[in-house]
DNA sequence: GCCAACGTTGGC
DNA sequence: GCCAACGTTGGC
């Protein structure tokens, strides 16, 4: 199974709003990184969802209920979307600025390239996150 | 609201 | 195929 990051802004579209519609077609990516992250992600992959310009902070787990599929929003054959539904909210969200000050954490593609829209997150990185959500296992 | 970083476009 | 110009993203 592999691990993913997807950024949105919650003033477009919020893990509130996908809890409460139960599964969302992620369409919309209009970057070839995004979109062949996107082609790799396989039916139940992990995906951290980010809030990004409010909040910053990964705020919850959602999973892959779909694979690539045409995005529904384009007739150009490039893009394509999947389908995520919301697994768990973190216990506790952790914020950029602590992923940025945190050693394994500090090397993300969140970190390193913010403007990427959909990320690979490494088996490492995940823990970790996990970690710093359920409390204070503080380094 | 500002600005740096990045991706894309288009002229040559 | 290079590179300058431009638009967009996102942190602050």
């Amino acid at each position: 199974m592999a691990y993913w990051l997807v950024k949105s802004e919650p003033s477009a579209y919020s893990w509130d709003q996908l809890v409460k519609e139960k599964s969302t077609s992620w369409d919309g990516v209009r970057n070839y990184a995004a979109r062949n992250h996107l082609r790799t992600m396989k039916k139940n992959d992990a995906v951290f969802y980010y809030h990004s310009n409010e909040g910053t902070e990964i705020v919850g787990i959602a999973k892959v209920s779909k694979t690539a599929y045409q995005d529904p929003t384009t007739d150009n054959s490039n893009w394509v979307s999947v389908e995520l539904k919301p697994g768990k909210k973190l216990r506790r969200p952790v914020g950029l600025a602590e992923i940025k000050a945190d050693k394994t954490l500090k090397e993300m593609v969140l970190v390193k390239n913010s403007r990427l829209s959909v990320q690979q997150v490494t088996e490492a990185e995940w823990k970790r996150v996990l970690e710093l959500s359920s409390g204070d296992q503080d380094s």
